[in-house]
DNA sequence: AAGCGTTTTTATCATTTGTCAATGTTTTCC
DNA sequence: GGAAAACATTGACAAATGATAAAAACGCTT
């Protein structure tokens, strides 16, 4: 799965390894049980890595590119919940967790490098690890941080309110992505989004 | 704080003592431990529990009323972000756990019957006690489940749907609470509400 | 029961956003 | 490099929701 034996040689670890030591002080013989448990997967955008109305197996943390979690309405309508770049963890985390059917989908939007871990490996050093512990509730936090941001602006705030705050908050999903991306993240339609831009 | 010297017998404690009980196996030995941090409090209907940009620095378990967290934008418009009745616990969660500033309010919306607990107390007791981490664990995913759920209607319904689907999921909501409530919780005006209503 | 304040409903009009269709632009892929 | 597909913009109109004001219903106090 790495390019060589040893983990910690291959670069896209070495992301991770960074992540872990800067954030959570992991040691080297910690990084090397947490690796273990890893697999290095490179996938084109537009991947889907989970479908919706399956158990979600896997967590996969970005290396390089960008990841989007979404549901399809009735409709047939997108609507994204979370956009995600290098550095994150992403998941369809409510079936993750529960081991139930998802609601949403976990997709890639740019050719991307990913490290995922499975499920049971995930839970295993979480309950074995406390350092990897911490990560995750860390990681329940920051997501209810910013799904309580999320849910604000879309109570409180007009349409071009949202897109300016989004260009101050999250300004890489205004200019890594599409205009269609950011719409359904914004939860308006393209051509909402394409007129308020020409309003500016 | 209690009744009489021993929490046990305060019924209000039972309330605690058998949610802990039924959903984290508790012992009777745990629970002492755990009530000891917690001061009961009886707060008439619409009382501020925590005021926005301070630090939040209690939690409440509801035994009995009903309790909500809301902001209010720069218009000074209220907008509710989350609504509990008896058995659950409520805070600033945000505020509560990064002894930060909040960004939203805590008030009861009926004369209610609540436990509440220090920051310091609560953290020290989720650190030393495997069964307090399991509940704080469990409750962040909750609130995820919770806010995923939200931010999905507010996505991808309109206020029409918005409401129907309040009255299949929550429908204490609509029961015990006024359209004043009902509408800050679904993210319109008090009108639209009735408007929708009148069309059923 | 009367009166007063609050909440809810109703009506009218303005604004925002969605829908559909046409056209222009960019990207992808052979 | 060129055709096809995907994406972005624009316009005309429709639907949903907000703002404001007034009337009706409700609940509480005396």
């Amino acid at each position: 799965m790495t390019k060589n034996g040893d983990p910690l040689l291959d670069e896209n670890f070495l992301t991770l390894n960074q992540f872990l030591a800067n954030h959570y002080s992991f040691s080297v013989q910690d990084s090397h049980l947490v690796f273990n448990k890893f697999q290095f997967l490179e996938a084109k955008k537009n991947t889907l890595l989970h479908r919706q109305h399956e158990v979600c197996e896997y967590a996969y943390f970005i290396c390089q590119g960008c990841v989007r979690t979404f549901f399809t309405n009735r409709k047939g309508e997108e609507n994204t919940r979370y956009i995600a770049f290098e550095n994150n963890f992403v998941s369809a985390f409510s079936s993750f967790i529960t081991q139930t059917p998802s609601l949403e989908n976990v997709q890639t939007l740019e050719n991307s490098k990913l490290l995922k871990i499975k499920q049971s490996d995930f839970f295993h050093l979480v309950n074995s690890h406390p350092t990897f512990s911490k990560l995750y509730v860390h990681s329940l936090e920051q997501a209810q941080v910013i799904s309580t941001w999320r849910l604000e602006t879309m109570l409180s705030m007009t349409a071009k309110e949202r897109y300016r705050d989004l260009l101050e908050r999250m300004p890489q999903i205004i200019l890594r992505l599409s205009n269609k991306q950011i719409a359904s993240f914004l939860g308006i339609t393209q051509e909402s989004l394409s007129r308020l831009k020409a309003q500016k």
